[in-house]
DNA sequence: CACAGATTTGTAATCCATTACATAACTAGA
DNA sequence: TCTAGTTATGTAATGGATTACAAATCTGTG
């Protein structure tokens, strides 16, 4: 491998003098500045990063933490991050943790060993006490999911108010009976949009009925069919489901057409996320949009901030109802 | 910040000594080892992975290169690099290249600059020729798709085959009308991809057809909507598509029904990928199956290899047609 | 031409951990 | 008890780049 000295030996100046060069300080005479990069060129060398890193004690790249990527929830919030990021000189990189503490605490542990700056968690499954822990001495910034009382600052939603809506608009086209498809509670999420569903049938002195809210173990498609499955077995079914992610409400879907039911006919549904599957569903599905982009925007901003010692400030950024034919009246 | 000077002298030995604690070496008395294991909990130290690696000049990270997150094609694969990646001591860390040659770099140069050890290339769009250059002096293994000729080893599986196979179902079940809706032809797998729909058809003495052939620009579900709509458009239209990617078909799929046509009955539709969602459409599409875990663990396995100085062979599997509703005859 | 002041370049310390080699401490056998 | 042979520990060099400070070179003015 080149390194810096056979550089300096190739153009006959000191490695200081590269170093600079390479740095970009104008303190080189246009002449020296030639001959170095020459033998830059000739040598073809690569200055090491982790030469660069050690010295400067840092890494310039951003790790964002996914439980999977198979969730295209993430996608365009990522797309914001990265942007932003490479803006502000840094790189991210994806870690997929799979909801699996060991996993998770390996990308940890490249933050703490010092080969990443800095983390934007959106894995609603982290682990709190590790994740709080590990920022006392990190810069950590959480988007869409947070660890309520953390101090770790963070981007989200409202999601009971999100919830709040959609409910309500089901209530208003006209629905009695509205069943809830939730993910598991341990989720703060999940326990945000409960209660915005709870907050909208008590208004409109709908009583809640257990029997109609039923929680996934996970958020794959296959738990939304389950669900819709246990909803209509039931004597007396729903006429419109409130589901907590478009996953969940494109698997609950699948099962009402299997069982021979029309939407939004029989059964009116509003799934939570709009990613771009719910859009091509038949019927396409009434959704709550985040602000997906500027929540990566915003979520890499604040990172870099703090890895430069600022202090920020958590935000809650605005959402939307997108109404489509799976709740036409 | 802790570093292993600090917990030499609060654990009264030498650097040395606790670097061979670090690293488990056997050379140490149990009773210095208990010293040093007790400074280093109380100091809270974390052993640097910029010095550690400068020293030895490896990363044990692998950077996994696709174009797109939200395409659920790479989740499984992935799944298979990074288990197979853990087991064997390095992390993977995933790049969304969003095939843009520039975001490409930044990470061909974080593998240049010795922050990775590797790369495992997925993306399509890759600029061949850097990573031709790149593969000259670093480890590169490609997945899935590949550049012919480069030399550099991949992981993949017969696409003109698989599509000689699906087309070849078609045929079988009775249809005698088939169009293609393909990605670019820029990328080797929709060519090959096309050499198997042509081969089948040729086979079978049915003329190819130009208006047949759609090829879309993107492969979200968008365009897979256009092609179709492109197709219907024509007088005479297909019984059957052969869509090469389940987002393409699914997108297909969903043009047809707001025409008014059913499937299978009026058109019958097969995918490629069998992504969880072609599962959850209606009718589930009708498919061919990758063996992505296994595609993911070959490709993390040789990639070690490779960095470990070993020569490896290029690979490929099997796939396999799965047939669901429709292509119900 | 000499000299102060500005500009360019070089030397060497530094970041942190690993490890070859040297040295110290210990063991066992005579 | 002494010595040869092990085993444990320490010293210092090493990896590659940055940068404070020192030294050298240049500029312009009296």
């Amino acid at each position: 491998m080149t390194t810096i000295h056979q550089v300096a030996k190739q153009a006959g100046v000191s490695v200081a003098t590269v170093s600079r060069v390479l740095n970009g300080q104008n303190s080189v005479t246009a002449k020296t500045r030639i001959k170095v990069e020459d033998a830059i060129k000739k040598l073809n060398y690569e200055p090491s990063l982790l030469g660069r890193n050690l010295r400067n004690s840092e890494s310039r790249l951003l790790l964002v933490l996914i439980p999977n990527i198979s969730n295209p929830f993430y996608s365009e919030i990522i797309n914001g991050i990265e942007n932003t990021a490479i803006e502000l000189g840094y790189n991210i990189l994806l870690c997929e943790t799979d909801t699996n503490a060991e996993r998770e605490n390996i990308y940890f542990d490249l933050v703490r060993k010092k080969m990443a700056d800095g983390i934007i968690s959106m894995d609603p499954a982290v682990n709190t006490d590790s994740l709080i822990r590990l920022a006392e001495n990190h810069a950590i910034i959480q988007c869409s999911e947070y660890a309520v009382d953390s101090g770790i600052p963070y981007v989200t939603i409202d999601n009971a108010q999100a919830a709040y809506r959609a409910v309500k608009h089901l209530i208003k086209i006209g629905h009695q009976r509205i069943a809830l498809i939730n993910s598991d509670k341990k989720f703060l999420y999940a326990r945000q949009r409960q209660l915005g569903y709870q907050k909208a049938l008590e208004e409109n002195d709908m009583g809640l009925e257990d029997s109609l809210i039923v929680h996934t173990k996970g958020l794959d498609f296959s738990y939304g069919q389950q669900a819709m499955k246990k909803i209509l077995m039931q004597k007396e079914r729903p006429t419109a489901i409130f589901a907590v992610s478009d996953l969940l409400a494109i698997g609950a879907l699948k099962e009402i057409h299997n069982q021979g039911l029309r939407v939004p006919e029989d059964i009116a549904i509003i799934g939570f996320d709009k990613i771009a599957f719910s859009n091509m569903t038949h019927p396409t599905l009434t959704t709550i949009s985040q602000p997906m982009y500027e929540m990566g925007k915003a979520a890499a901003d604040m990172l870099v901030k703090k890895i430069q010692g600022e202090e920020v400030e958590s935000l809650i950024l605005e959402h939307e109802l997108v109404i489509r034919e799976s709740t036409l009246g």
